[in-house]
RNA sequence: GGUGACAUAGCCAAGUGGUAAGGCAAGGGUCUGCAAAACCCUCAUUCCCCGGUUCAAAUCCGGGUGUCACCUCCA
């Protein structure tokens, strides 16, 4: 499989420190609120990965850590740290924020039939295993305490910028607003490993160390979990573009630092999802959930497909008029494999597995779904059984996710409850909604159209559709559903 | 100011030196009381621009332009 390594500016082989086994590492989320849906961007395209990389045959264990500590400012804000600031917000503690935001966070996942990660660990789990590292550090003297915090310094490595060229003397300090330059670095990106002294004076957690009562670094949580649940030898690191640095370039700096040998060989980063007027955040524009997707009547698969639809490192715009395209074409697919028969023929074990290695060269190259996306079309398209069909993108959806087989299958059972009851007319709804208003108006205007009344039939299908049902005459009744 | 990624039809998008996949939308047709669905057909002489390498470039090289992102803690 090649993959594209932000380490090495490259699409590479991906090779593994054990062979047939993937140490993988995701940054997690900061639950100090909803995820949104540019957030979920890279824990479905993270989550494909996973999955691709256990349909090529690995062994995957899968680190995901959940941001509960230390985490200083959000989304166009004043510096603030986010779970303090959600708090207050809420009139809860910190834990009780974390706690709720945690839970709501792997809901959202659920829904996108995002499978959670084999081991999930809040940052605040692990405090005395940063500390051991940050000790560690300035016994080695790769870090020095100043003005009470403790800060790694950047001068002491040979290469420390990984992602890109930044000279320090280019870098912009105080880019944002609200952020202030730290006169006790002695670099200037030096950074800090374990606060005691901040500007954030009623920081709400709190841990003892050598250093005095303080809290870590944010960087500090992403090395120690890794370290500690993928051990020594991290094969494949994802997050967002907009980690990339500082965030990865610091946990490269410290682990490799630390562990005294290279420490991550591969680096995914997925890149954003935007509206029109860029950069998806929480305090700008509309604040696109899950939650609201469903709100709007949208599927939330839907929406992964929409993700699947487009690379994972490309730009991707988000509008309405996008996610109904993808609403349309997803629901197409699962109209198209519900009028084929499982049960048609047998399985075609050569075509399957033609159609499974037409799937693998795509995702191969640099987890191609777009082009995997593709190849559940070749499979409706090809020329072989239903079973053969069935089973193809039963596989493949074992990687995409999108629960077609499921779907398609209800589908089914609808249709074949409809034609089962053949003495007369049947009214069945799509989503399985009984109601006896609606179908008596259906049966209305079925007498009507059996009466050659067509101006009353009319009249009925426009009074239903006035409340957005809609009818389609299938053979020996009708179905209907709400737009 | 610096750094990185990206730029292909109305939209999403593949393509990695050999003459532009696929999906959505749109138009035409079959079917239907009319629709819907389904099925069939049509839809980029050209890949942001300008040079260069080559028998051959969307693909490689150089130079522009544009969009997005990052630059102390936003996926």
């Amino acid at each position: 499989m090649y993959l594209y390594n932000s380490a090495t500016h490259k699409k590479e082989e991906f090779k593994t420190h054990t062979p047939g086994h993937v140490e993988m590492y995701t940054c997690g989320p900061t639950v100090y609120h909803f995820a949104h849906i540019g957030n979920l961007r890279s824990y479905i395209m993270e989550d494909v990965l996973e999955k691709y990389l256990r349909f090529a045959g690995y062994d995957v264990n899968r680190v995901m850590n959940i941001t509960d500590v230390g985490h200083l400012t959000s989304d166009a804000d004043e510096g603030e740290d986010k779970m303090l600031k959600g708090a207050r917000r809420e009139h809860k503690t910190v834990m009780e924020i974390a706690r709720y935001y945690t839970d709501a966070f792997f809901d959202d996942c659920r829904k996108l039939n995002i499978k959670r990660p084999d081991v999930v660990q809040p940052a605040t789990g692990l405090i005395d295993d940063y500390i051991h590292i940050v000790s560690t550090l300035i016994d080695k003297g790769y870090a020095y305490v100043a003005g009470g915090n403790v800060y790694f310094d950047t001068s002491k490595l040979d290469r420390y910028y990984v992602f890109n060229d930044h000279k320090e003397e280019d870098l912009a300090v105080g880019v944002r607003e609200g952020v202030e330059e730290d006169t006790n670095k002695r670099n200037r990106n030096d950074f800090v490993l374990w606060f005691t002294k901040s500007k954030f004076e009623d920081q709400a957690l709190k841990w003892d160390s050598p250093w005095g009562v303080g809290y870590p670094g944010w960087h500090i949580e992403c090395s120690g979990i890794s370290m500690k649940y993928n051990g020594e030898y991290l094969d494949l690191h994802c997050g967002g573009v907009d980690n990339a640095f500082p965030h990865h370039t610091n946990e490269i700096a410290q682990s490799e630092s630390y562990l005294g040998h290279p420490w991550c060989t591969h680096w995914t980063h997925v890149a954003h999802l935007n509206t029109e007027d860029g950069k998806m955040s929480k305090s700008k524009g509309e604040f696109l959930t899950v939650s609201l997707l469903e709100e709007k009547g949208y599927d939330p698969l839907a929406y992964r497909f929409f993700c699947l639809q487009s690379h994972y490192r490309k730009n991707l715009v988000f509008t309405w008029e996008n996610l109904d395209n993808a609403v349309v074409a997803y629901n197409k697919l699962i109209a198209r494999l519900a009028s084929t028969d499982p049960k048609d023929g047998t399985v075609d074990e050569a075509a399957l597995t033609e159609l499974k290695e037409k799937f693998s060269k795509a995702m191969d190259n640099d987890l191609n779904t777009p082009n995997g996306v593709t190849v559940l079309y070749d499979i409706l398209k090809a020329k072989c059984s239903g079973a053969t069909k069935w089973a193809a993108v039963e596989a493949v959806d074992e990687v995409l996710g999108l629960k077609l087989t499921e779907k398609a299958a209800a589908q089914r059972a609808q249709q074949a409850k409809a034609a089962s009851a053949s003495s007369g007319y049947t009214v069945v709804s799509e989503d399985g909604e009984e109601n006896a208003e609606i179908e008596a108006l259906i049966r209305q205007r079925a007498e009507a159209k059996k009466a050659k009344n067509f101006a009353e039939a009319d009249r009925i299908r426009d009074e239903l559709k006035a409340q957005g049902i809609e009818i389609t005459d299938v053979a020996g009744g009708a179905r209907w559903k709400r737009s």
